[in-house]
DNA sequence: TCTGGGGTCCTAGGACCC
DNA sequence: TCTGGGGTCCTAGGACCC
């Protein structure tokens, strides 16, 4: 590209892009299956505890709404067809987009599979404006992978987010500066980032409604009310003031695998034989990403939804199913549940990256390495489900 | 037809060390 | 003799996000 003549800086206020494609999984879905085009169609989980992923806007229509149980949503829209989520085809979607994004700029910085901030500041010199390099990206999801998306231009992180919302179904929203304050003023509070249900609570005994509320409210106050670090944030937010940059991703601070299941687990073994399961597919992402962690993390959530943890930090780091799946047992032998349990979760925290060599452990012979290395190029190659411990070929309970 | 799965960040108390 | 603070690590829980 060539540079543009007379492109006056003035422009280039506001270089900050969102970019949020639009109900993601169900048009990932909707590439292999065109037949689900133009119809309410949602992907989520088919069981009796299953709940709405990403619902199309032909189901929103109905009500469909993504967290929603899935009985809930086939309720308020018996047409709507439920697609299993398979996350992996979009991982590897999302690789692409992303692609796409770096061919654009370096500045990325990913929220989750579908969504980005990009800081296209350094692009004055090939564009006209900010704006057109949204409509460029845009065009080009559209024409390489078929997919819409909504994107927001603004001067700041906040901004651009709102505005991406704003903009969706497939639309572009810009925030010129010198609009902002009539934007956000109007908005409901609860469009803020970081105000939840606990959030909205308080803020609602302070009588506050929009974010211009908020604004108005003297610091002390919100302090007061939310704790320093939130009513802060929020303060400066509700200005539209966020210094925030956009920082390229950063490693991954834990890695998890968890599971609710269809009707409550009952009794040791079958914990157990669950735990194994968990522990297997942990170790498949933990060898994946090349990291190993220190501190294993075991959830338990009951049937009334009460949720504990118990964790264990080791010297040194592990990604062994062996290893993990012996410090879960132990772990839930602290908890000794006496009731059913409904989910049962598995994670580590504190990671070190391994580095294609694996620390030999006092308590691991060479052999159990051995049988663990085969075991993860196996299941690089062949897949997941190409090896499975004898304990759980029946199926997981 | 109650409430998925994967994450991040914050708080707060206690242990432990200097 | 009993009285310190500061800093870091660990653990558990909770709010919030997509």
């Amino acid at each position: 590209m060539s540079p543009i003549p007379g492109n006056f800086d003035v422009v280039w206020t506001e270089t900050i892009l969102h970019v949020d494609m639009d109900s993601f999984f169900v048009e990932v879905e909707r590439l292999e299956a065109p037949a689900l085009r133009g119809v309410a169609v949602a992907v989520g989980g088919t069981g009796p505890r299953g709940v709405i992923a990403s619902a199309s806007y032909e189901a929103r229509r109905h009500g469909v709404r993504s967290a929603q149980p899935t009985a809930t949503a086939l309720k308020m829209c018996p047409s709507l067809i439920v697609v299993p989520p398979s996350h992996r085809k979009y991982a590897d979607v999302s690789t692409q987009v992303f692609a796409i994004f770096r061919s654009i700029t370096p500045v990325v910085e990913g929220l989750s599979l579908d969504e980005a901030f990009l800081d296209v500041g350094g692009l004055r010199h090939h564009h006209e404006t900010p704006v057109g390099v949204a409509v460029m990206v845009r065009e080009r999801l559209r024409t390489e992978l078929g997919l819409p998306a909504s994107v927001g231009v603004a001067s700041n992180k906040l901004l651009a987010k709102l505005a991406s919302e704003m903009a969706k179904p497939d639309g572009l929203r810009h925030v010129p500066h010198s609009t902002q304050d009539e934007f956000l003023g109007p908005l409901p509070a609860t469009a803020l980032p970081g105000v939840g249900p606990a959030t909205i609570a308080a803020l609602q005994r302070l009588g506050v409604v929009t974010i211009g509320d908020i604004a108005e409210l003297p610091e002390e106050v919100l302090i007061g009310n939310l704790g320093g670090v939130v009513g802060r944030t929020l303060r400066s937010l509700a200005a539209g003031v966020d210094e925030r940059g956009v920082e390229p991703d950063a490693e991954a601070k834990s890695i998890s695998a968890e599971e609710t299941y269809p009707t409550d687990l009952q009794g040791r073994d079958v914990m157990e034989a669950a735990l194994l399961a968990l522990a297997h597919r942990l170790v498949g992402r933990l060898r994946r990403a090349g990291l190993a962690g220190r501190t294993v993390t075991l959830k338990v959530r009951y049937p009334d939804f009460e949720t504990v943890t118990r964790s264990r930090t080791g010297v040194t780091s592990t990604d062994s199913w062996r290893e993990l799946y012996h410090t879960a047992v132990e772990l839930l032998d602290e908890l000794r549940p006496t009731r059913g349990v409904r989910l049962l979760g598995l994670g580590v925290t504190g990671m070190e990256p391994t580095e294609g060599h694996r620390q030999l452990r006092i308590d691991t012979s060479p052999e159990w390495e051995r049988v663990e290395d085969t075991v993860a190029r196996v299941r690089s190659r062949f897949g997941e489900d190409a090896v499975t411990p004898a304990r759980l070929i029946d199926g997981p309970p």
